[in-house]
DNA sequence: CCACGTTATTACGTTATACGATATACTACG
DNA sequence: CGTAGTATATCGTATAACGTAATAACGTGG
């Protein structure tokens, strides 16, 4: 996985987000800001594989969600992340 | 940065090490084998870009060092890595 | 009604990545 | 010795991800 896939991720996992929400809030817990052919590229490739869905909506903005299979994606994602950003650093430490 | 270069530094972080080495200290320490193109690709844009420096020898394994700007580096992404991974854990939870 | 922020789409160029094929030296073991 | 297997690295290429930017429509505050 990537990033941007990952802090879509970890947007949707606050709750339902349209791309311009997810852009705002990705910046403002990861300080990044990605521009929309990053995130609307992202968003299409997850949802092509599964990760996230669309949610009905008479409104111009397209909301997602996370689905079962997204969400445990993401937290095997972050086991792996966890362990090697702790190795790394007890590494760095040392 | 991404995925591979991200653990070629961290593998670094404990020593130097020729390719090798990190390809079988990288598959213990986070469980993915990197190919020999990802890896030594990996290598090559990471001396281009400063981060690593290759060691004197008379071997023919040509072992790496990390450069302070690397490690700098190193310690600056997972500082973000840290953050967004508390985060995403939080929201997971919740 | 104008300007600006919001929201989304699309196209395109660049680069990384993954994967595989290949090459060469070394080691161990019969 | 010879040969099989492991260690070590290089190269080539296809795919796909990423970043940037152009465009457009809508809504709203001034």
């Amino acid at each position: 996985m990537s990033e941007p896939t990952l802090l879509v991720l970890a947007s949707l996992a606050e709750g339902d987000k349209h791309g311009y929400a997810m852009m705002e809030d990705i910046e403002a817990f990861a300080g990044v800001r990605l521009g929309p052919g990053t995130l609307y590229g992202a968003i299409t490739r997850m949802e092509e594989r599964g990760w996230i869905r669309p949610v009905k909506t008479d409104d111009r903005r397209q909301p997602y969600t996370l689905t079962s299979s997204g969400r445990s994606h993401l937290s095997q994602q972050l086991a792996g992340m966890e362990q090697v950003v702790k190795t790394a650093l007890r590494r760095l430490k040392a």
